[in-house]
DNA sequence: TGTTCATGATACATATATGTCTCATTTGAG
DNA sequence: CTCAAATGAGACATATATGTATCATGAACA
């Protein structure tokens, strides 16, 4: 065996994610220029675009698994679950956007993977509704669908410096539970 | 004069917004078939692509502008007329969405309107937070972005059928202002 | 009815992206 | 040091999108 570059294949990934966040209608050999990779080595690693796409896709799916399966780990209710989720989403917020906004979703293992962390989450927010944390009253995928784009606020003020990513959290989860109101 | 078709130049831009919604990278010629038009007619009233998308972007600021002002006109404070511009806002946020991420930005006149109606949401809000609606201590930048966000999410569920467009509107401002939280 | 003009279809040249291939170079293993 | 393997550079054919130009057609208007 020999392998000279093992990281070529995460840096290629690493410089998709950003080039194509920067400009979702970029070229291969552009990805490949950000990696510092000749443009044949990409396609040593992925024979096609489509194919870089998936494992963008898959490597989204599965950091994000990761990352909230750790922060969940000693969680001592849904609830307090959910906010450790949140938290843990923030910084991977770019790339869910990534996934949820490109056609990659038309591969059947991604939408699969992609759906069962929705349901996974409806699932988590009924079990928060069952210990009070939200209204019975409020329709779950309102509550999912706010979830998921105040993730995306507040990554979008973490990532221009005005707020840190515990700022950030702490305002996400109060939005959704208790809102922005005034003392008054 | 002899205007055979006075709406093409209409049904292009119409036929742009949900192809280009659908698929950012779809071509010319796909716009053109949706929009039941040739593709050199296309190219009659927009000369080129970028054109195209600069009359997009203005065509979505015009359109918000005009919605929120016909909206706000009523309204006996910076609070209702927030929250009636955030229902006005549901039905165009597809082509909001459009504008915030396509790089059609770079275009000076389209960032000086986008910039100017992102300022003007902050003065409302400020405003609102003298009325009392919002908490001072939240940055006015947060609950620009979470307004945002939530009119994102509300248009997800009108646009799936989930609820109505007064329900989302209602939701969104409830999350925004009050939570979701339980009333135990 | 005849004229005008937007239209659709089509051809065309150009530019760019893609995927394959070759080859000299470099790197790491033995 | 020697050798095998991966790499970068580049050539190459192909596909697709773009923008322009041409032309016959048909609708509106006088």
């Amino acid at each position: 065996m020999n392998k000279i570059r093992p990281g070529s294949r995460d840096a290629i990934i690493e410089a998709a994610f950003q080039t194509f966040n920067a400009r979702p209608g970029a070229s291969l050999g552009d990805v490949a220029a950000h990696a510092g990779v000749g443009r044949a080595t990409l396609h040593r690693h992925f024979s096609s675009r489509s194919v870089l796409m998936v494992a963008l896709a898959r490597t989204a799916v599965d950091e994000l698994n990761a990352a909230i399966e750790m922060a969940v780990a000693g969680a001592t209710s849904h609830t307090e679950g959910l906010r450790r989720a949140l938290a843990a989403t923030i910084p991977l917020a770019e790339r869910q956007w990534f996934l949820a906004h490109e056609p990659v979703l038309e591969d059947p293992a991604v939408a699969a993977a992609y759906q069962a962390d929705r349901k996974e989450l409806h699932n988590e927010i009924d079990a928060a509704k069952a210990e009070g944390t939200f209204d019975d009253a409020v329709p779950t995928r309102w509550i999912a669908e706010s979830y998921e784009n105040l993730i995306y606020a507040a990554w979008a003020l973490v990532r221009d410096g005005e707020l840190t990513a515990t700022q950030a959290a702490d305002l996400a989860w109060r939005t959704l539970t208790e809102g922005l109101a005034g003392a008054k």
